[in-house]
Parts: structure tokens; C-alpha cells; sequence
DNA sequence: CATAGGGGTTCCAGCGATGGGAAGGTCAAG
DNA sequence: CTTGACCTTCCCATCGCTGGAACCCCTATG
């Protein structure tokens, strides 16, 4: 496969799979005239990446799942360990979106949002 | 106020505070020795741009409500309407980022995150 | 008066994870 | 033979800072 049949299949960029070798995620081979050959492990591996990633995995995370998948004798806590993390990653994001979302929409409640130039939601930004 | 003054004022990092000037949010003035000198009014709209940035809006949209801010005639539906998009944004941001917590969150439950080597975590990530 | 320290200044580089685009090589079809 | 779609490497841009180097300024102390 090149890369473009890679990119098509996994749903990454094309430009992605290259920066995903660079770092040293996936490995391909070369065929004679310079262009990558990936196989379907290497296939396989970018759809894990492109999951992993759509997650919210950062790259690195990404890249100790990939050594933990590659590892058939891993420990299932390994995996869970990180998965753990992230998720209170997530959690403490959603928490902090959420309250965004509280102050902001309180100040866009209060706002006529007409004409007049007076903005409870400046004033908002504003004062304390 | 020398920079760093007004940076505990406001609790931004000078650097940050530098980084605004350059892009042209304050305008400070400068003593003889070369020194930012703030007034409050400079104060003030870092406090300003302190406030919108930790509610999630962007350089652009800061530059925007600045604007609007400084802008006595200004309509507060202008605001209005910058404000609300922001507020969809952060929605559609919870939303995904609460996609995510679930799938994940699912994941590591079924996980037994115990020493044998297989993980229902990698399998998520793995398979469709 | 020299020195030490804690300000301040500029500029340059880097983060994460790509995306855009230039300049050029390669391949299959018409 | 040419066209157009692919591929390659390379460098620059993004966003919002942050760190560091190299240097200047001001005050206090011995």
C-alpha cells in the first residue's frame, strides 16, 4: 500500500502518517523508487493511532499504548494505568468547560442583546 | 506600574502581558529608562483580557470585545452574538469531550486491570 | 565605590500535532 | 509525449504563550 491507500483506510492525513513516522510511531518499508510500503500491520497500527488519538490521547500516550500493544506480555494494569489518567484528564476538562459554559451563559441570559449600548456581558468580563 | 505590578495585579505573566502589547492589545506607555509603564486604564483592560481569555475566547475574539469594550456606541448585540458563538463552541467542545469520557470510561471498566496480559482497553482501540 | 540582587529590556527558539505549499521525482493512461 | 495524479523532502505557519540568553537599570549594603 502507499500512502495514499493508508491515509483513505485509517482516515488519517496523509501528512499525519508521515509525522507519525518521523516521531517514530509506524516504521514502513521503501520501495525502490523512495515511496513508503506499508503492510497491514502497519495498517493496523495507524487505525490504533487514529483510535487512540480520536480519544483524546496525547502522542506519547499513544506511544507507550503502541509499545503495551505490541507487548503480548504486558500487564492489563499497564493499559488501565493510563487509560485511568487520561480519563481524569477528560473529566477535569469537561469540568472546567462546563463551568465556561455556566458563567458565560448566565451573561448571555441577562443580555437583551439589542441595541442598546449598555452589555451586561462586558460588564460581566469587567467587574469582578 | 512597572510590569511586574501590574502582573500580580492581574495575575498574568509578564510575559504574557509583553506578548499582548506585541500583538497589540495594550499600548502601555515607556518610561525614560525604557520601562512599560501602566496606567489603570491599562490595568484595567488586562483585567479585562484575563477574565475573556480564562472564559475560553480567543485572541481574536479578546481583540473583539476590547474593541466593543472600549467602544461607547457599541451595540450589545455585537457582543451578544460574539459571546453566544463562543458558547456553542464550548458546548460542541463538552460534547465531544463527554463522547469521549463514555467510550473510555466503558473501556476501563471492563478492564480488570490486573497482571494478566489481556486488555480489553487495547481491544477497544484495536478493533472497530 | 564596588558589588550583589532583583527588577526590567530585546530577541530567538520551542511546545503539540498537524496543515499548507513549494520544488521536484514517478507512474499509469490517453 | 504529455497530462495529471500521485509521491518525496523541506520549510514555514498555526495558537498562546513560556523559557532562556544576553544585556540594562535601580537600590541597598559592605
Amino acid at each position: 500500500m502507499n500512502i495514499g491507500d493508508v491515509a483513505e483506510k485509517t482516515g488519517l492525513a496523509s501528512k499525519t502518517i508521515r509525522y507519525y513516522e518521523d516521531i517514530g510511531l509506524v516504521t514502513p518499508a521503501r520501495s525502490a523508487n523512495g515511496y513508503r510500503v506499508f503492510d497491514d500491520s502497519d495498517a493496523h497500527k495507524l487505525t490504533f493511532l487514529g483510535r487512540a488519538r480520536a480519544l483524546g490521547f496525547s502522542i506519547e500516550d499513544c506511544r507507550n499504548l503502541l509499545t503495551l500493544w505490541e507487548d503480548r506480555s504486558r500487564a492489563s494494569a499497564d493499559v488501565r494505568a493510563i487509560a485511568a489518567e487520561h480519563l481524569a484528564d477528560i473529566d477535569s476538562k469537561i469540568k472546567s468547560l462546563v463551568a465556561m459554559h455556566d458563567t458565560l451563559s448566565n451573561l448571555v441570559q441577562t443580555c437583551a442583546g439589542d441595541d442598546r449600548p449598555d452589555c451586561p456581558i462586558l460588564k460581566g468580563l469587567e467587574g469582578s
